[in-house]
DNA sequence: CGCGCGGCTTGACATTTATCAAGCTCTGTT
DNA sequence: AACAGAGCTTGATAAATGTCAAGCCGCGCG
């Protein structure tokens, strides 16, 4: 099972924070451990409820988090390399939240739960590293929740554009990044409604062709959407 | 300002999960540096955007987490004897993500931010129970999204019963618990819509009384609830 | 090339939710 | 007991959002 964990992979995944300061010999029986697979799109990985077995860390493609509920489905988060996902669950060794399927060709590094446990509880400085992105996680959530309790549907696409734009390096046109039937789901909206919304932001100078966005005036776009580091900005 | 900290107070505190493997030392280090203060009822304890100074442990009363964007407000979350709050802010010294309020009088403590990072530091097993406590935020603020995303008002507002009917052992009738304009905020609607979808429950045998409430026959109204361990148990 | 499919868009309509205004009820006070 | 105020309820209306059905568009494939 261990096929394709090269050790040209080592490197990205110990410059995580999460494994950073972690002693060698730790880092290295946990990688041991591990498997790495190569997976195609639309493969689901993890079943909300299952119990968990794994810590995994997306090293290329990238991953949605979604959950159902009485026949609905809504997509949670999207996960790109190189991070981890699910992380609490392996610490609680409960069962999951969230399901996770590949939107493109993925590789990905499977890590007992055990294992992360039973290093958690030697290495204190994995322990912080945990701790850190725990919270990160946490305050991330919270943040995904006051955007969807405070604000419009218009409002949350119009902030999303606006921190499109600034990670895809602030230039007036950009890539939409995803499937608008799932960016509908990640906003909270059905795709009839994410249609019209972009419609609805035309008076803000967005234009859309296909998945190509421009932003004409953005500080006009800006005195709409009232983007605040307490909500748009994942990394505080 | 230590004034009010009584040693009958730390029994309590040590027994939270959080603190319940910690080394003596380091726990009463931690209580030295802390205050405890009495609030009287609507004192806003901790401002949205501010720099998180102290870790907070609710001794008796209530407090609500909320928070505001753009003139708008809502209610994330109600926090209850005995517990901490705002953890995640602490451990990352970042600034606060809601504001929080006294619902009642209430008896609170205030333990320095850098003393709880320092601790943290030297002692592996506080480590552990940040860890648990952080894990346990994170997946209860998910399985809030969850319910607001995959469920109608009508739906948040009969798993709520349903969850506060248990909480309160389990009579046929209870005690709402809180103000219904409170209550409606935290569902994530209207105080009108709260008083229509409370009507729209009726014909699954939910009856209201001022904040008196009753539930006839659980089995009807658990059909079209559908509660799910995934989104309505705050324990897994 | 043209065909078919999936995803996107559009329009008409239904449902849900919010807003506004008025009246009600309860409670504490004088 | 009368009053005042806060919170709750109700009805009318408006706005936001979802649903359904149809058509469009672009892309890959035969």
């Amino acid at each position: 099972m261990h096929i394709g964990f090269s050790e040209s992979d080592y490197p990205d995944i110990r410059g995580l924070s999460l494994f950073e300061d972690m002693e060698d010999e730790h880092f290295h029986s946990l990688m041991r451990a591990a498997y790495v697979q190569n997976f195609p799109p639309q493969i689901e990985l993890i079943s909300e409820g299952d119990p968990c077995d794994f810590l995994h860390i997306i090293l290329s493609g990238s991953v949605d988090l979604f959950s159902t509920w009485n026949d609905r489905e809504t997509s949670m988060a999207t996960v790109h390399p190189i991070s981890t996902f699910i992380l609490a669950a392996t610490i609680k060794d409960a069962r999951y939240l969230m399901s996770a399927r590949t939107l493109e060709k993925s590789r990905i590094v499977l890590v007992p739960s055990q294992d992360v446990r039973a290093v958690f509880d030697q290495d204190s400085h994995f322990a912080r590293g945990i701790v850190t992105e725990l919270a990160r996680c946490y305050r991330s959530s919270v943040k995904a929740h006051k955007n969807l309790k405070l604000r419009t549907s218009l409002e949350r696409l119009a902030n999303y554009l606006l921190r499109r734009q600034d990670s895809q390096g602030g230039e007036c046109a950009f890539e939409l990044g995803c499937e608008k039937r799932r960016l509908a789901s990640l906003l909270g909206m059905t795709p009839e409604n994410l249609s019209r919304a972009f419609k609805g932001l035309q008076p803000y100078g967005v234009t859309v062709n296909g998945t190509l966005i421009a932003i004409s005036d953005r500080d006009d776009l800006v005195k709409f959407a009232k983007p605040d580091d307490l909500i748009d900005d994942f990394n505080t």
